[in-house]
DNA sequence: CTCTACACCAAACAGTTGTTTGATGTCTAG
DNA sequence: CTAGACATCAAACAACTGTTTGGTGTAGAG
């Protein structure tokens, strides 16, 4: 019956994510029962530890009452629809977060992976290519080493503070800017010292 | 001593913040004696509850080890700079935060005239020359009326959902996408219902 | 048929939870 | 000085936590 495992499985996985973003905090495992239909804590605790084995699933040392989602449990998630859900054509009722199945906060301010995130204020131009603009608001991930090409905040030399897309070249490393008026910077991997990946930009519309 | 009890209780909000943040789930009372630096489960009780019936803190009726911030109390932690913790490299205090007293929570999510707030994803490319594209999620905030010239959310006849700027004309409303290939659209006002402005707009980086 | 693997259940366990009770010390107002 | 408000503590409570133990039913492999 191993359908009807995976079933439970991701039926666990998804109480789990729209729990942890609605409410402030995870379910317990007797919550998780009565959330997916089933009768004995030892069940739920069975599962869990699968998908914990799996690696869709992380428990802090901590223990009770703190079973979070790894990466790999949010694709999974990702696949039904967590974030809003405006099916075209709908009224906004069916948009409206009522029943609260997304938090924007807990999106925007709790990373999945336990890093620390933080705001900025942006200023200068020289990434309107990657619609960042000057004022927007940056939500910052603590990533001490981002994969290349990613955005990312950094300081150069000690001193100033930029945000630029990162591609390693030896022991060399490339700051592109994302506007063709703008060089790009190319300093040896120790003068930089990497702050953040770039998670969202927030800003109004423009008119 | 009022300060100091107001000092404690602060301690404990940010301490409250710091942690549903960077975990999954907040602290429990004892975790906060320690963190706070108190030696007795009710002190920290005697607090929460204060904080509680002050309206800066909520449990949810489930009780054990949910204590979540409210929005006023997102605001007092935004005062002392929350999300600007940038722990590792100074110079980013530079930059973090224009005048460092910001909630990113409270200032997305929270109206000041009290209408209320969702999210919608985007479809549609209609509206590029707006800084918004699809895929993005916008913050809308109920505005039956909103000023002339704002990008607003709308039902078309009571079945489309659009996302256009807004001008009035008579008794016909103009429906102005910020897209040249796309043409203005005229209905009369009855046919439209507008449904929210759109305050911000979040996207990852593009690269 | 036997063996193994799996999903599930019920009952009991020790540890932790929020909470209550009772008490001490320190301020301020009257 | 007394009375009240406040912050703090220690100890004990029932309720709940994750976990363990032991058991049932079903399916497929040998």
């Amino acid at each position: 019956m191993a359908e009807q495992l995976f079933e439970k499985r991701s039926e666990i996985l998804r109480f789990l994510a729209r729990r942890s973003g609605e409410k402030g905090a995870p379910p317990s495992i007797r919550e998780i029962c009565k959330g997916v239909g089933l009768k004995s804590a030892q069940t739920v605790h069975h599962h869990l530890g699968r998908l914990e084995g799996d690696g869709y699933v992380r428990r802090l040392d901590d223990r009770t009452r703190t079973p979070v989602l790894t990466e790999k449990g949010w694709e999974v998630v990702g696949e039904t629809p967590l974030l809003g859900r405006i099916s075209a054509g709908r009224g906004l009722e069916a948009v409206a977060m009522d029943d609260g199945a997304y938090s924007l906060t807990s999106e925007l301010l709790s990373s999945r992976s336990g890093r620390r995130r933080y705001t900025l204020r942006v200023e200068g131009d020289s990434m309107t290519g990657a619609r960042i603009e000057e004022g927007d608001l940056l939500v910052v991930e603590e990533d001490e080493s981002p994969p290349d090409g990613a955005v990312i905040v950094a300081l150069l030399g000690g001193e100033k503070v930029t945000v630029k897309s990162l591609y390693r070249e030896g022991e060399m490393v490339r700051l592109r800017p994302h506007n063709n008026e703008h060089e790009d910077i190319v300093v040896p991997a120790e003068d930089l010292c990497v702050q953040g990946r770039v998670v969202y930009v927030v800003h109004p519309p423009s008119r």
